[in-house]
DNA sequence: CATTATCTTCATTTTTTCTTGAAATTGGTG
DNA sequence: CACCAATTTCAAGAAAAAATGAAGATAATG
């Protein structure tokens, strides 16, 4: 096999730079729970020097239809891609939005805060039921809970100051 | 079905406490990628009054001998919770250790930062690819991969700082 | 040092999550 | 307004992750 003259890795159809690009967000988003194919759809788009249709990217991906679409709805859900109409073509075209905050603020609104506020009336409820226990294991068990709501408010705290920062 | 006299949920023989602290820990822990047995182990000590043995646990959660095993072995290369030993008892008995940041630390440990320093070596491969590129497309290309770069470095300098925050 | 309780490992099964693609829907176009 | 390209939806299939439990390893005890 020769060396390709282009940037093009013949087998993929992908560059060696959209390769890279397309790994690094598979990984980084599955770390806040994305499938692969919403990392591999907005690492394309990330690089891609023009709007990219769907039956594009999907062609360049290899993946399905569904994958695709549904990928894209959510990534547009984030505000991480956006549609731009392309004049004298029926198709959507997506940009990546490069504010990556926005993974993180999505991250935080739609993961963490819920399960927070979920915490919250767990622990509210513990320490109801904290009259239920022997008295001897009250005490240490009122501690712990107590330390469960420390971090809780230590989170809620910081929760705001992090997404600031992100965004510079 | 009438209700319980003591606060033990009579089908799980759990308590409505520890059955909070569980689900709590699970949703926590599963956002980080760790599974729910992992989450139900460390909630169910989180709020024991006791050491308990790796049979007890089993029993109490219903969980396999090898799910146990295995979820106190990552527990404990976490920090998050240790073996104490019971004078006159074979087994090892389990304490949770309720600094909760030792979640994090090993989170960033183990997945974060990797990929941070797998991302590095991507943008520098990214950087070296930008010459295959249509003389036109190389500096918004270069941008983005800059942009991309900025990322990374705010994150690794907030990183020192989350951690130090988080241990108070 | 043989016995036995305890614990770990790992091949298999189960469960959960992701992807696929056909069918239904939408909406632009002639 | 009928047609058809483009997109969404969702039931079924595929892949990945987690749980199970038997077999093997370890270590305490008499």
């Amino acid at each position: 096999m020769s060396a390709p003259l282009t940037a093009e890795i013949e087998k993929t159809g992908l560059s060696e730079l959209e390769v890279e690009a397309i790994e690094m967000f598979i990984n980084f988003l599955r770390l806040i729970g994305l499938p692969k194919s919403v990392g591999e759809i907005y690492g394309l788009l990330f690089v891609a020097p023009k709007p990219l249709a769907m039956d594009e990217i999907m062609e360049r991906l290899d993946i399905s239809l569904g994958a695709a679409s549904q990928g894209l709805k959510l990534l547009r859900s984030f505000g991480a891609v956006r549609v731009v109409y392309e004049r004298g073509d029926r198709r959507d075209h997506y940009v990546a939005d490069l504010e990556l905050s926005r993974f993180a603020t999505a991250f935080i609104k739609d993961e963490l805060q819920p399960r927070m506020d979920m915490a919250s009336e767990r622990i509210r409820r513990m320490e109801a039921a904290l009259s239920e226990l022997p008295p001897k294991e009250r005490r240490a068990t009122r501690e712990r809970i107590e330390r469960l709501n420390h971090w809780l408010n230590k989170g809620q705290k910081i929760l705001p100051w992090l997404i600031r920062f992100m965004k510079f």
